[in-house]
RNA sequence: GCCCGAGUGGUGGAAUUGGUAGACACGUUGGAUUCAAAAUCCAAUGCUUCACGGCGUGCCGGUUCGAGUCCGGCCUCGGGUACCA
């Protein structure tokens, strides 16, 4: 008997699909196309278990629609700016690009013993000047277009190292370098212009409709669209100019509730006020070292600062309101400026009770009496009728808000307006390893794009990052250049694009991945739209927004064709792959090789305990990663495939469990071990018919299932059915020519899922060709239908027995046998049933 | 804080539209094989009770002949929160 060897029946099969170009996708317009896409990795220098269940995941369906006939296209490529790099360039000493390149070069070789079924002719990375040098292009285009503009806006400053921070480099309100406390900074930054397809974008998530539907109401919420009203108060006290305060609210029906309105600290009227009051300032100043993150401001102490300002009520001119600073008002939400309602909203209603305001409810539950109706601590979000407020009363809060509407736009001191929360989005980042923004500032003509045929503005090689900050800045050379415009000299842009733009294009790139446009019609006509898109649910609104508005500007600009404009048919999102963590007794993390399982736990080399902590994903700084390459040098990349399409649904996280790859190890030689051993069986009898016909069954009934698994994205139950099928076959009477047939589809099925084990098989059981280019098997669907059909008998609810009968059938026949069965008789007690609900097919349940 | 998910035996999980809760696998136990072990094969395995039975899908309540599935209110964990990718 042979053993079944992976280490040499891997690469075996790996050379023949290459060899034979298996997976080389070419443009055939007389074929159907199916474009297959996983998200593209960050080149960090190791492959780990999320993306082999991520890349399996889409190898499954690649193979699998590959074999349904499809022409597939199914690419690799690499997500290769952003800040590790520089990073390691600053512990290390090594330059960006090189600690880059030599990442992909180490997880491609990393990837290719997987075995996936991909076109690596089209595989590039976002630092290739090939590629940036189209984004480049791109971005002129989309200047032109005008979807594109300069603001200020804040970013977080070190003052120590003087340099900019992204969110995650700020710990506790202070660099994680320096450990100064860090500054918010106003910049002139790039933006595009996303905030102009909010109602778009909005309107075509109903379209999605094979996307999952959290990410689409995370979209949504995302957008936030809001119907509300935008109007003045005028104000009482206030600096000149500031004789207005806008403020956008969404519950104008709560106007006669207004208790104060508050201002952000980066309002103009706070920072005119600030000039002259040396309390505010040091107000401002704290709310400022909040950080620039919406989670900082929310979840901090809600404070606030009396101005001593006020407004006058805009219907009551007699009412006067006080304006605070308060440390929860968002500048780049609606004007930068609110009215409070405290009793119908919590918020507004912590602040009211922390510096003692008036909390006036307005709108009464139609459950309370709105004599007695008062508010505690918990603010009154929910329906109701108007109370308290005038010419309101008595209303519905729908009725009041455009009554109100109507009254504040009849004094001509506002408007109703729509208002999305979506921003628009910034650019720019003051760092190296990006793509560069392909602008010139020249003193006689300001901001100009670069000629087309100056690009790619290559980033300089000659940069060093012994000191922080951006090189791009201190490099005279790089930076000098002529205006594109009138020919004198100028200095280049030294801002880089945020690392999102390169990965909302690259999809669109795939398809024409060396031409010297952006993409190329014919190719991205025939290929797009991507068909099935898979990725990390981690990306549901930013990487997937950016794309839809790529997309869009694509269009725009010429790059993309209308059909694409929502470039991607289906989405899944696939959950981690999580391990348990381990803990020695010094509270150091342990890797799974350093531990060795005793009575009931685990304990370090040197016998010291281990703690044993949750399962949670693998990261390198928890130590709970297993290393795919061990996998594979161990048990081979079939069982590594095996396992994690095993158990977990898709969508779920996994837990790598040691225990777990080694079953998916045996099962898999089992499945060699009854190959082999129909091969080598001389029995050349030939069994009774039903044995025949039962395998047969058993195999279209299997090949139904595995086929549903797959097309809805659940390989669980595929494998589910496999498991199944082996032990059906493994127990079969059949002779050698059925079971060898059964092999032969089980060979079929696996090849989406173990293609090196599956093409092993095709060829022992003298299958033709490779069984990665063979048609998927059909199924048979009178192979489905059974006889007779298994029905449980419940009496009151409960399932008390269960009956064989036909599976045709009728209600009458099927009544009578139940009322006559025994547990019924024996539970109705010589009485008749007060009800009987039969579903057929399903079951019967019997009421006494 | 806000938005979005998830929660089922000792473990991972399965369960059309509301219709037999626990498929399949791991683990455990017992048996076969073996000088012995590994490997392999067979069987049992939600909890509880001597048993009839009772209890069981994070918690509390509701709708229904029937709820893991639908509704209301919570709890815990995870993802996102616009400069991590």
């Amino acid at each position: 008997m042979s053993r079944y060897n992976a280490r040499v029946v891997e690469p075996k099969w790996q050379e023949a699909w290459d060899s034979a170009e298996v997976f080389k996708a070419q443009r055939d317009e007389s074929r159907e196309k199916y474009y297959v896409l996983e998200m593209f990795p960050y080149p960090s220098g190791r492959i780990h278990m999320g993306h082999v269940r991520n890349y399996t995941m889409g190898d499954v369906v690649a193979r699998y629609k590959s074999a349904k006939g499809f022409n597939v296209l199914h690419p690799m490529g690499w997500d290769a700016f952003g800040m590790p790099a520089e990073n390691a360039a600053m512990e290390k000493k090594v330059h960006p690009g090189d600690w880059t390149y030599q990442n992909i070069a180490d997880m491609r070789s990393q990837l290719k013993p997987i075995g996936l079924s991909i076109d690596w002719s089209r595989e590039f990375a976002t630092c290739d000047p090939e590629y940036y040098g189209q984004q480049q292009a791109m971005f002129v285009d989309m200047m032109e277009k005008d979807l594109v503009y300069r603001k200020n806006a804040v970013v977080n400053w070190d003052p120590v190292d003087m340099t900019v921070l992204a969110n995650e480099q700020v710990e506790n309100g202070r660099g994680w370098r320096s450990g100064a406390l860090v500054e918010r900074k106003e910049l002139t930054q790039w933006f595009f212009k996303i905030s102009e397809f909010s109602e778009e974008l909005l309107d075509a998530i109903d379209g999605l409709e094979e996307w999952p539907e959290k990410v689409r109401t995370m979209q949504k919420n995302w957008i936030g669209k809001s119907h509300g009203l935008q109007f003045n108060f005028e104000t009482v006290g206030a600096p000149e100019g500031h004789e207005q305060l806008e403020v956008y609210t969404t519950r104008p029906d709560t106007l006669f509730g207004a208790s104060f309105a508050a201002i952000s600290c980066d309002h103009p009227l706070a920072k005119e006020l600030e000039k002259n009051n040396a309390e505010i300032a040091a107000f401002n100043q704290e709310c400022r070292q909040l950080g620039t993150t919406e989670e900082a401001l929310e979840t901090a102490e809600k404070k606030g600062f009396n101005t001593g300002i006020t407004v006058k009520h805009p219907l009551d001119s007699g009412w006067e309101l006080p304006v605070y600073i308060a440390n929860f008002v968002l500048m780049g939400y609606g004007t930068g400026a609110i009215f409070a309602c405290p009793a119908h909203d919590q918020r507004d209603l912590d602040f009211a009770r922390k510096y003692d305001l008036v909390v006036t409810p307005v709108v009464c539950d139609e459950k309370q009496d709105p004599d007695t109706f008062s508010i505690g601590t918990e603010a009154y979000t929910g329906p109701g009728r108007m109370i308290n407020s005038r010419f309101l009363d008595g209303m519905t809060i729908e009725e009041a808000k455009l009554e109100v509407n109507k009254r504040i736009e009849g004094k001509g001191v506002g408007t109703a307006k729509t208002n999305y929360r979506l921003r628009d989005w910034g650019v720019s980042r003051q760092r190296y390893w990006g793509c560069p923004i392909p602008v010139v500032h020249c003193d006689d003509c300001g901001v100009v794009p670069e000629r087309k045929e100056n690009l790619p503005i290559e980033l300089p090689k000659d940069v060093t990052f012994d000191r922080p900050g951006n090189p791009l800045d201190r490099h005279d050379a790089w930076r000098a250049c002529e205006c594109p415009s009138c020919g004198k000299p100028a200095q280049r842009e030294t801002d880089t694009m945020d690392t999102f733009a390169d990965s909302s294009w690259y999809f669109a790139r795939f398809t024409s991945p060396r031409a010297e446009t952006p993409t190329v019609a014919a190719d991205a006509e025939y290929w797009m739209n991507v068909d099935q898109y898979i990725g990390g649910v981690e990306h549901a609104i930013l990487h997937l927004l950016y794309s839809r508005f790529f997309a869009r500007a694509m269009n725009l600009t010429g790059h993309l064709p209308k059909s694409a404009v929502e470039p991607f048919n289906a989405l899944f999102t696939q959950g981690m792959v999580c391990h348990e963590t381990y803990q020695g007794p010094d509270g150091k993390w342990l890797t799974p090789d350093e531990i060795k399982p005793v009575d009931g736990g685990y304990e370090t080399a040197d016998g010291q305990p281990v703690k044993v902590g949750p399962s949670i994903k693998m990261s390198k700084s928890k130590k709970n990663v297993v290393d795919p390459e061990d996998i594979i040098d161990q048990y081979g990349a079939d069982t590594a495939r095996w396992f994690v399409m095993s158990d977990s649904p898709p969508e779920r996280d996994v837990e790598w469990t040691a225990s777990g790859a080694d079953a998916a190890w045996k099962h898999l030689q089992r499945i060699w071990r009854m190959t082999d051993e129909i091969c080598q069986s001389d029995d050349t009898d030939s069994s009774e018919p039903k044995e025949t016909l039962a395998l047969q069954k058993a195999t279209h009934r299997t090949l139904d299932e595995v086929t549903k698994g797959i097309e809805g994205f659940a390989f669980n139950k595929s494998v589910a059915a496999l498991y199944q099928f082996t032990n059906t076959v493994a127990k079969s009477k059949a002779d050698k020519a059925s079971k060898a047939d059964a092999m032969k589809v089980m060979a079929q099925m696996m090849q989406p899922m173990t293609p090196h084990l599956a093409e092993e098989m095709w060829n022992a059981l003298g299958g033709e060709g490779l069984v990665s280019q063979a048609e998927w098997p059909v199924v048979d669907p009178d192979m489905l239908v059974d006889d007779t059909v298994t029905m449980p008998i419940q009496i009151n609810g409960k399932r008390r027995d269960e009956i064989e009968v036909s599976a045709s059938i009728t209600k009458e026949e099927l009544e009578k046998i139940v009322l006559a069965h025994d547990s019924v008789v024996r539970a109705l007690d010589g009485n008749a049933p007060k009800k009987l609900i039969v579903v057929p097919g399903r079951i019967v349940n019997v009421v006494v």
